[in-house]
DNA sequence: CTGTATCCGATCGGATACTG
DNA sequence: CAGTATCCGATCGGATACAG
């Protein structure tokens, strides 16, 4: 097999991201979803409460962060601590892993920003060509 | 603003992934999207045709694939180079910019992939104290 | 081979209301 | 404060058929 994938099976690991089957594929979806990759990303740099966390992933609704919460919860990634007061508090923090990744996603996003430029240029040029379609 | 966001506005760059009207969001859903960090992934490596794509991202659909393309395309990632012979063979390659992306994908994907007994434990943990539910 | 067009069910996701 | 429950329109995305 003249390998051009230099993935998971060129390193002999048990999970391949690009097999349809493969658990890693939930897991990469739930971290890249709409709203994974931002909550990951705020709570990079230490644990932040529920309604902290909607305010600083901008436009989220309540219920699509406490999903997305229980996703990532579930994978293992973040911690969820909730205090037993009155009126109660729950904290969200990485865990490791959740570090790890979040790391890796912050590096994609710092690319991203920094190519913002050349993204709307490349839209232009599209969209002129194409004529708007 | 005491910012713990060491993001956009500290790197005193226009735009910022976490603001809901930013472009950049818009970019990082299609890169995050279902099938874009695929795409990005599998082009990696050089450039790749229509149906080798297809093979090569195990699940993906025409229909989604054509349409992950445009938008990656419009983006400015991907370069659609399409030769005119018949039978018609049109490549699909990376970007300069396309490339870091795909690094900073493939980076995470490895982490994730590395990661997967302990998600996978997690959620073991996760199911049996929150009782399947 | 490289796509586009259409149908249509599944899922996403926002708004709102409500609970502990 | 920290969520859950429900409604419901919008979008996603697969299957199929068709086109250059």
């Amino acid at each position: 097999m003249t390998s051009t994938q230099e993935s998971a099976e060129d390193r002999h690991l048990p999970y391949d991201v690009f097999a349809k089957a493969c658990p890693s594929r939930g897991t990469l979806e739930h971290v890249t979803g709409r709203w994974g990759g931002l909550t990951l990303g705020a709570l990079s740099e230490g644990s932040l409460r529920f309604n902290e966390l909607r305010r600083r992933v901008d436009g989220v609704s309540e219920k699509m962060l406490s999903q997305t919460l229980h996703a990532l919860e579930r994978d293992g990634l973040v911690l969820r601590e909730a205090q037993p007061t009155n009126p109660p508090r729950v904290d969200y923090e990485l865990t490791p892993l959740g570090h790890e990744v979040a790391q890796r996603l912050l590096a994609l996003i710092r690319v991203l920003e920094g190519g913002m430029d050349d993204v709307l240029a490349a839209r232009e040029r599209y969209d002129e060509t194409r004529g708007a379609r």
